[in-house]
DNA sequence: TTCCATGCAAAACATTTGCATGTGT
DNA sequence: ACACATGCAAATGTTTTGCATGGAA
């Protein structure tokens, strides 16, 4: 557990950088979330322990992981149009957010190959990658809404 | 041709509303440009017909597009974070952008409900829709970015 | 003539940047 | 000590909103 930690502190160490306590939070809250949150929840997690950060922190070491290839950054369709991040490795997983409580899975899947060399034959583009977004409601959120009148829950969006 | 103009002036009426000039253009233009501008680009092709419009007439009429279901909206990973707006149906078609020239093309995929039937199967999610994206190079930009050496074009993102 | 829609300016929201100060190494 | 990182404030980019005026019905 934190590798994420242990291999921020091996690139900043071996280009200069410093790894400092603000820095620390972050990896740890980041790794500790396992979703995928903004840079704001990261904010709020880390400003528990450290009430003098400030969000441009957040934004910097999250730029900078991102840059490092330790973390990716990926925009949902949900309300607000901020990034998630994720601490995660950058290829081959796609997602599912719940639509009421937004809370983010990843699976994977090897039918993306198939539709990605068919989308080529077709059309003569080379494809790089593709990612897969599923939209629905998870087991916990469906159960809630699913009295038998069809009626639907006030805090949809 | 021009369908959504037809669709919208409908819809205006029966609930009240104007068809003006500035919708009018709009839509005509969100309609010709057929692939997935970005509010601004809708903004600079009306801009031509009536230097007095306004972004945030473009705004409004979009959104009120999109709240009638007559265009869908997207965010695309790419430089900007601006949304595109699509005249076509919201359901049941992908997208494909290339990395270089931004162009959007879409394709559709029964591939879609397998990978669907297989997430709900394993978690007990319930999907509503899904969403593919592919990113790579269309043909055009893939035949001048492909000199044997391999090198890489120097306004890649 | 009555509301609805527009233009404009300002607010809102998410993110980035410049700069003086603070702090790991 | 020296460079790099931080906090803060201001700037940026995108979208939204309030309000007085203009225009379609």
């Amino acid at each position: 557990m934190f590798e994420l930690i242990e291999k921020a502190r091996t690139r900043l160490h071996s280009q200069g950088g410093r790894m400092t306590a603000q820095r620390r939070l972050i990896l740890e809250a980041l790794e500790r979330s396992g979703d995928h949150p903004t840079a704001e929840e990261v904010y709020s997690l880390v400003k528990q322990d450290d009430p003098n950060l400030h969000l441009s922190t957040v934004y910097r070491t999250l730029r900078w992981l991102e840059a490092e290839d330790l973390v990716s950054t990926r925009l949902f369709d949900e309300g607000r149009r901020q990034e998630r991040f994720d601490a995660a490795l950058p290829s081959g997983h796609h997602h599912f957010m719940c639509v009421k409580c937004k809370g983010v899975t990843e699976f994977d899947t090897d039918l993306i190959a198939a539709i990605k060399d068919r989308f080529e034959e077709d059309t003569g583009a080379s494809v790089e990658h593709g990612s897969i977004v599923l939209y629905g409601l998870c087991p916990e959120c469906g159960r809630e809404a699913a009295p038998s009148d069809g009626s639907v829950s006030p805090d949809e969006r």
